[in-house]
DNA sequence: CTATAGCCTTGACCTATGTCAAAGCGGAGA
DNA sequence: TCTCCGCTTTGACATAGGTCAAGGCTATAG
C-alpha cells in the first residue's frame, strides 16, 4: 500500500461543501464533516458548529510523522478526520506498547495531567482537527452535551481498554489475531465501509506490540489462518474473511 | 488476614459526625463521608451534597460477595468508601483476566450501554454507595462540576489501563510484580495511608489474574524478590519494601 | 522496465512461563 | 489451645512463543 495513499484505507469520499457558516481556519466547513456523527461534535447544532470552527486547526501529516511523543505537554487534543494513526508507549530498554490505532472519528490526546500518556504516529497520511485545551475546556462550559458526549467516549475507551487487557493478559496468538481482525472489521463498519476485506495499513510489527507478540509470531499466525481457510491475504495489506462466525469463535477460544 | 476485617486494609479512621443535613438513605452523612475528596463527589459543596445523599444508598457486602456480573443491566453505579473489590472478564472456557482493585474513594459501574462490561466482587467486607443511573443522570445534569470531575476521573482511568497494557503485554514476571507492588503502594499513599509495607487482600490467583500470569509464576517470583532482598513478606499477607527507588527501577526494566 | 530497500515469511533452536503434583503453613472456628 | 481447610510454596517437566538467522516479495524510484 502506498505509505501516502489515505483512501485506500477510508474511503468515505470527499466532503461536499454545503457553504456553512461554520468554517476551520483552513476553511473546512465543520458541517460539511465526513465523519462528525462519529466524533465528540455530533450532539451540537449546526449553529452552535460555528463556535467549534472558530477555535478548531485543521492539519494533514505524512506516514510516519508524529504527532505528539509521551510526556510532551499537553497543550492540544486531536480529532482524526481522515487516516489512520498509532498511539503508543514505550519502556527505557525500547519495548515498545501500541496501545490503540486510531481511524476517522477518534479523539486522541486527551490527558488528565499535563503531559500526553503516550506517544502518537500517523501511519498514513493523516487529516486532523486540533484544538487548544483551554479553548475546548471553555467550549465543554458553553455545551454541556459535548462534555457528556466526550464522558460517553470516554466510558467506551475503557470498556475497548478492558477488552485488550483481557486479550493481552488470557488469549492466545491465534486468539489474539482472530480478535485483533475483528475488532478492525468492525471498525470499518462503524465508519459506514464494509466489514470485509479488512484493511491493515500497520505493519507485522505495529500489530505484534499491539498484541504483545513479536513479528515472527505474527507473520506464522496469519499463516496458519490462511492455510485453515479462515482468511485470505489480498494484495495491498488487506485480509479476506472467510466466515466471521468461525473467527469470532477463534477470538473467545471456543475452538473453531 | 480476616476476610471481614476491613480496617486491615483500610484504617482512615471512622467517620466522624458532623450533623449535617445531607445524610444517605442509610442515615450516614455525606459531608463526614471520609473518602469525600478522592470521589466524584468531592467538587459539590456542602449545601449541593444534601442532593446526593437524597438518592444514595448505602451498602455492605461480606468478603467473597458478588456485587454484580458482566452483562448484567446496568441500573447503578457504585462509589466504594471502605474495603477492597475486585473487577474482572471471563472468557467461556473459564480464563479470567482481573481488569483491576478497587479501594475506597474508586467508582465503578460506569457503562457506556446498558449492561455491565465487566463483574465485580467484594474481596474483604465492603461499602459503597449506591446510585441509580437515572437519578444519577439528573444529578449530572444539575451539577456540571460533577459531570466535568467523572470525565476526570475516566481520563485517569484511562491512563491506567494504557499502563496495564504496557505491562500485559511488554514487562517479565519479575517487572509485572514489582510494578504492581508499586501500584498499591501509591495508592495506599493517595489514599492517606503510608507507603510501606503494603497490604495485599487479593490472592495469589487475583494477582496471577490482574498480571497474566499462573499463581505459581507470582508465588515464585515473589519468593526471587524476597531472596533478592527487596521486599519482605510480613504476616497478615503485607509486604515490606527494602528500596522504592530499586523496585521502580525493576518495574521499568532498567535492573536492579 | 529494472533496481533496491524495507517489509514479510520461514526455519531452527531456546527459554520464560505454564502445567501437574505434592508438601507446607496460617488463620478461622471449635 | 488445637485442628483442619484452603491457600501458598516448591519441584519436575512441558510448551507456546521468543530469538536469531536467512531468504523472498513487493512496491516505489529511477
Amino acid at each position: 500500500m502506498s505509505a501516502f495513499d489515505v483512501s485506500r484505507i477510508h474511503d468515505l469520499g470527499a466532503a461536499i461543501p454545503r457553504d456553512l457558516n461554520a468554517r476551520t481556519s483552513s476553511g473546512a466547513p465543520c458541517g460539511a464533516c465526513p465523519v462528525r456523527g462519529l466524533t465528540f461534535c455530533a450532539p451540537l447544532e449546526e449553529r452552535e458548529l460555528a463556535e467549534v470552527a472558530r477555535i478548531v486547526k485543521h492539519l494533514t501529516i505524512p506516514a510516519g510523522q508524529p504527532l505528539f511523543d509521551e510526556g510532551e505537554p499537553a497543550r492540544h487534543v486531536f480529532s482524526v478526520t481522515e487516516g489512520a494513526m498509532k498511539v503508543y508507549k514505550l519502556l527505557p530498554d525500547g519495548r515498545r506498547q501500541v496501545t490503540g490505532f486510531l481511524f476517522s472519528g477518534d479523539f486522541l490526546g486527551l490527558a488528565h495531567n499535563e503531559s500526553y500518556a503516550y506517544s502518537a504516529e500517523a501511519m498514513v497520511g493523516t487529516s486532523l482537527c486540533r484544538f487548544g485545551r483551554s479553548e475546548l475546556e471553555g467550549l465543554l462550559e458553553r455545551f454541556p452535551q459535548m462534555e457528556r458526549r466526550l464522558l460517553h467516549m470516554a466510558s467506551h475507551e475503557l470498556a475497548v481498554a478492558q477488552d485488550q487487557m483481557l486479550l493481552l493478559g488470557r488469549k492466545t496468538a491465534k486468539e489474539k489475531i482472530a480478535s485483533f481482525l475483528l475488532m478492525l472489521s468492525r471498525r470499518q463498519e462503524l465508519r459506514g465501509q464494509s466489514a470485509n476485506p479488512i484493511a491493515l495499513p500497520m505493519s507485522r510489527t505495529d500489530i505484534g506490540d499491539y498484541l504483545g507478540l513479536t513479528t515472527e509470531t505474527v507473520s506464522r499466525t496469519f499463516t496458519q489462518l490462511k492455510t485453515a481457510g479462515e482468511i485470505a491475504l489480498l494484495s495491498g495489506n488487506r485480509v479476506e474473511v472467510a466466515d466471521s462466525g468461525g473467527l469470532a469463535r477463534l477470538a473467545e477460544g471456543e475452538g473453531l
